[in-house]
DNA sequence: GCGCATTCAATGCACAAGCAATTAATGCGA
DNA sequence: TCGCATTAATTGCTTGTGCATTGAATGCGC
């Protein structure tokens, strides 16, 4: 590999790490403040959501720790500490595997169904707005519902009349 | 906002944080175990490294603790810590500020630039290797010089015989 | 039926990161 | 010159994370 080619690498490597702070920061903020979530935690309650939809049986939601560990990029000690404090809050329920009775079942409580409805939006408009930010200075965004990017100067361009 | 341009712009949040949970994983543990750097300390030495070589006059390559900050997506505190780390290591020396004596100048020592130039290799083939994955295996990228990519298939394309 | 390696989740421990409070130095205005 | 707001960096404290270990349960071989 010759000069130009690492340094591309290295530039999209930045590049990468820049885009992560930025929207991990805001996300962070957004959602912990407006809802009392931290990202990993949104994201888990995201996984468990989405298994639950597109389960016709109600109570079929259920996840093992380490099958959600790996989608949410976490180890599976970080993620039996999560799956506890969202236990306290009262958004998922461990439920005993009877097949296995090594294994633990997470799923998604009513409050926790709320809560994740609740927050999607802050969620989606954050990354509408902070994910791609040239697009929304081209007006290829909405003005994301739900929060206020301080960031958006005051005469970008701006779809609508 | 469409749903498609929803589930798009969600769909583009999951990959950009499996490729940072990837590649800044096995960042971490190569150059952990390879060179006892983390992966905030390479990238304060790389910003120390870039400033000297692109100054002329030697011992000019200096940073105040907020500027390098921003750079590596840290607070400020972190980088206190980080740069304080790196003190005791013996790779880089606080320096103070005459002109303004609340700053703090910070620049590499020879032990710091050694260190670095040692870690760059390990650097660039972890990113090379695992950035952009299909690349590699469409034999794009070298072989990766400096690592052993485990989860190279055994018979994906290599460049070579 | 009895070990024994394996697997799943939980826990002890160490550490890095962020926020808030603190200390030190600057510069501006009365 | 004397406050006083402002800025730079450090430190106290809390929290989330990973690694290694532990404890429980499984199933495979004999």
């Amino acid at each position: 590999m010759n000069d130009t080619d690492t340094d591309f690498v290295v530039m999209a490597w930045r590049a990468l790490l820049a885009r992560h702070a930025e929207v991990s920061g805001v996300l962070e903020r957004e959602l912990s403040e407006r809802h009392g979530l931290g990202v990993s935690e949104f994201e888990v309650l995201e996984r468990l959501a989405e298994a639950r939809s597109s389960c016709q049986e109600p109570g079929e939601a259920k996840f093992r720790v380490q099958g959600l560990a790996d989608q949410v990029h976490l180890s599976q000690s970080a993620l039996s500490r999560l799956i506890a404090r969202l236990e306290r809050e009262g958004l998922v329920a461990r439920a005993l595997c009877e097949a296995d009775r090594r294994g633990v079942f997470v799923q998604l409580t009513e409050e926790g169904r709320r809560r994740h409805a609740e927050a999607t939006p802050t969620h989606r408009a954050v990354l509408s707005a902070h994910l791609f930010p040239h697009l929304v200075d081209a007006g290829c965004a909405p003005p994301a519902e739900g929060t206020a990017p301080e960031n958006a100067a005051p005469g970008s361009v701006r779809r609508g009349p």
